[in-house]
DNA sequence: ATTTGTGTGCGG
DNA sequence: CGCACACAAATG
């Protein structure tokens, strides 16, 4: 591996100085005298090493992968250190570092390099990506592991391959599990079947509540619950001597994972990456991972740039999850850290997921996987089955087929519940979370700030979903009447509706809003469990039936995704039900559009994948292709387009303006601090910004794939133009943007 | 951002 | 000519 190290050149065509011969350092005993950085300076034009001089006393602390403090354009500004050397190409008397901050390497080459191909994928400043791999320190913490870390007390147990009914319900999984036993690097997309584990007990005594269950389901071998199946391919890496990482969108999901590493691997240690946890823990755990401490780390989405030492297997699981993709610039999604660094680090990577993203189907067209998935006969016995009726299917099973909840999905339930748990799938959290006036159904407004009207519990006058304001005297704006009625129906109002139906069944609601929180588990008695997309309890040997409201909710929003995205969330409640075999059933209702619905009756999220790829590559839309947004002022986004170089195919589309921001994510007034420390300050006068921010215009690049990496070099390039000279108004690159239609 | 270097204009 | 101020470039 060799880290890129090299001074970069100066950007663009601002500085085409000749190239200086390196010239020698004296170091006045300090062998290796100059310490290659990189500064935390939020400049895009600054993005690249500078020398400085190792004073003695640093010379043994100040080593390649630490912190240091530098003093930068006349300030102290932290830094890491990527390369000792004995020469520099700079031509001036160098600075002295200020200060070691810590002996810790924390920035190995390893990761160093791959955020450096991070930032470039995606357009970005090194340090940002830095500051993405590399947690916050923790000194207390850092100390403390330092003392009890031992080097020479680290043992490769070594650890025997797993028994060859792993992965055996999986055409391919056995082979890719010896190939990864083997120390090589197979890569799959791996749609992964519903397993339960086994309720203790009851696959043994016979006299169990239902009736008619003379025929025990037998389980296939194989069939486990999908951590299980994460920590068996763990478990064959590991036997190789490699080391594992493990990313999943939520702390739930990383639990599990964690759980499922310690029942099949007791004795050895795992690191857990998960910024919930706080900088303490997170930091410690990120040490053990650094030290070797740890060989299978298990984290969220930063922990896709964890140093695991001697990476085997870089796994990620429902990689749809918009968890996934990181929130701060440059934006980089953890399906596309790992696989960058599975070829740099030749590890092998494993995508799964109950559905198939069109990511990972273009992974998989583009032969850089294999596909990994049960035969279809198996399938249709481990999988519930799924009916999705439409409006005539319903019609004629009586009056009431346009209910929220028709006739036979009732009876699903009420047969189900003699058996064990149903459960229901709400779009919306809350009571009724939208309300319209029940005239003329326009959408009830608040009057104050014009957000949304709500239901916050039975009984209650509506509310503003965004200023919380009650609209005790309410009237339609178009037509006066002041009653409303319910648009959408949340979660506590469906559970209200469920229990009075079945008063004998107890009810649970789970879901992330404020009332109640994620419920994560519950037993195999007969209960309704009423839950939002993704807080779905799991059902001790599987739910007996599920029905999936709201269909038309999920599908109907005008995004590109609107629909991959509905079937990932019925596919993820799907999987919690029983097989067909053992009498599962799922319902779907509410009207969704016919493409997801037919995929998750048929169970073929490969087919809906494979289906939506082709046509996003019809219509020239991402995947396909490269997109990239450039969002900001409408001066400053011309600016940036004006800075880019030509690119053969390259297509601009706008700049449009975007729509106003949304009051409830959008910060107040970003008060711009007055600097009242410094005279300066005062002295200066002040540029007059405005009360309301600017409106905002947002341009899209496209073009081939194969430019993509093209693309973003160039904008790079433009970035770093525009702020050599100062352009203000800062544009928002974004590469791969997730939201766009 | 902040510092450093260079150019310009005006008063002496 | 000398100095203050403005602007541009560089930041090790």
């Amino acid at each position: 591996m060799t880290p890129t190290s090299r001074s970069r050149p100066q950007q663009g065509a601002l500085l085409d100085l000749p190239a200086t011969a390196p010239q020698a350092v004296d170091g006045e005993g300090v062998s290796e005298p100059v310490a290659r950085v990189v500064v935390d300076v939020p400049l895009p034009h600054l993005d690249h090493t500078f020398d400085y001089l190792v004073p003695p006393a640093m010379a043994s602390v100040a080593l390649p992968g630490t912190r240091v403090q530098v003093r930068f354009a006349g300030r102290d500004r932290s830094a890491y250190v990527v390369e000792r050397r004995s020469d520099t190409d700079h031509r001036t008397t160098l600075a002295p570092l200020r200060r070691a901050v810590s002996p810790v390497p924390v920035l190995s080459p390893t990761v160093l390099d791959l955020c450096r191909a991070v930032a470039d994928r995606y357009a970005g400043m090194l340090m940002d990506v830095v500051r993405l791999a590399v947690p916050p320190r923790h000194a207390t913490t850092e100390k403390a592991v330092l003392e009890k870390h031992a080097p020479g007390a680290l043992v490769s147990r070594v650890v025997d391959p797993p028994d060859s009914q792993a992965w055996q319900a999986y055409t391919g999984g056995p082979a890719f599990l010896r190939h990864l036993a083997a120390g090589e690097s197979p890569r799959a997309v791996w749609t992964a079947l519903p397993g339960h584990e086994p309720v203790p007990g009851a696959a043994l005594s016979n006299g169990s509540a239902s009736v008619e269950s003379t025929v025990e389901p037998t389980v296939p071998a194989g069939v486990l619950p999908w951590p299980t199946s994460i920590a068996q391919a763990a478990h064959a890496t590991l036997a190789s001597g490699r080391g594992v990482l493990v990313v999943v969108p939520t702390t739930r999901h990383v639990t599990q994972v964690v759980d499922a590493l310690a029942a099949i691997l007791p004795n050895e240690p795992v690191a857990r990456l998960v910024a919930d946890d706080g900088p303490a823990r997170r930091y410690r755990a990120f040490l053990r991972t650094l030290l070797g401490e740890a060989r299978l780390v298990v984290g969220t989405r930063a922990a896709a740039f964890a140093p695991v030492t001697d990476l085997g297997l870089a796994v990620i699981f429902d990689d749809g999850d918009d968890r996934l993709a990181e929130p701060r610039a440059p934006y980089p999604h953890a399906r596309q850290v790992l696989a960058l660094r599975a070829e740099r680090e030749g590890a092998a990577m494993l995508v799964g997921g109950f559905t198939r993203t069109v990511e990972a189907q273009l992974l998989v067209e583009q032969r850089w996987a294999h596909p990994v998935q049960a035969p279809r006969e198996l399938l249709r016995r481990v999988t519930p089955r799924v009916e999705a009726p439409g409006e005539v299917e319903l019609a004629r099973e009586g009056p009431a087929a346009a209910a929220r909840i028709p006739h036979p999905a009732w009876r699903i339930a009420k047969e189900a519940l003699t058996t064990g748990p149903v459960l229901v799938q709400v779009a919306r959290g809350g009571y009724v979370p939208v309300v319209a006036c029940a005239r003329c159904r326009e959408p009830a407004r608040c009057r104050t700030c014009h957000g949304p009207l709500r239901l916050e519990r039975a009984g209650a006058a509506p509310s503003c979903s965004w200023c919380g304001r009650i609209a005790a005297d309410w009237a339609c704006s178009t037509c006066g009447d002041t009653r409303v009625r319910a648009t959408r129906v949340g979660s506590t109002r469906t559970a209200e509706e469920l229990g009075r139906a079945f008063p004998s069944v107890p009810v649970v609601v789970s879901g992330a809003t404020a009332d109640h929180g994620v419920v994560e588990t519950v037993d195999d008695r007969p209960r309704l469990v009423v839950a939002t997309p993704g807080a779905e309890p799991v059902a001790r040997g599987g739910y007996v039936a599920a029905l999936l409201l709201d269909g038309a909710t999920s599908t109907s929003r005008p995004e590109l995704w609107a629909s991959a995205e509905a079937l990932r969330r019925w596919l993820g409640a799907a999987a919690l039900v029983r097989g067909a075999e053992a009498g599962g059933r799922v319902m779907l209702l509410g009207q969704p559009a016919p493409v997801p619905a037919q995929a998750l009756v048929r169970w073929d999220p490969a087919g809906f994948a494979a289906r939506e790829l082709a046509e996003r590559a019809e219509l020239s839309f991402p995947p396909a292709v490269r997109l990239a947004a450039v969002q900001g002022t409408p001066a400053a986004v011309r600016s940036l387009l004006g800075h880019l170089e030509p690119l053969d195919g390259l297509e601009v589309l706008g700049p449009v303006a975007v729509e106003a921001p949304d009051p409830r994510t959008e910060a107040p007034a970003p008060t711009r601090r007055p600097r009242t420390g410094s005279p300066r300050a005062a002295a200066r006068p002040v540029p007059p910004r405005p009360l309301v921010p600017e409106p905002e215009v947002r341009a899209v690049l496209r073009v081939d794939r194969r430019q993509g990496a093209a693309l973003s070099r160039r904008l790079a390039h433009a970035a770093a133009a525009r702020s050599a000279r100062k352009e203000d108004g800062g544009v928002r690159v974004q590469v791969d943007p997730p939201d766009l239609w």
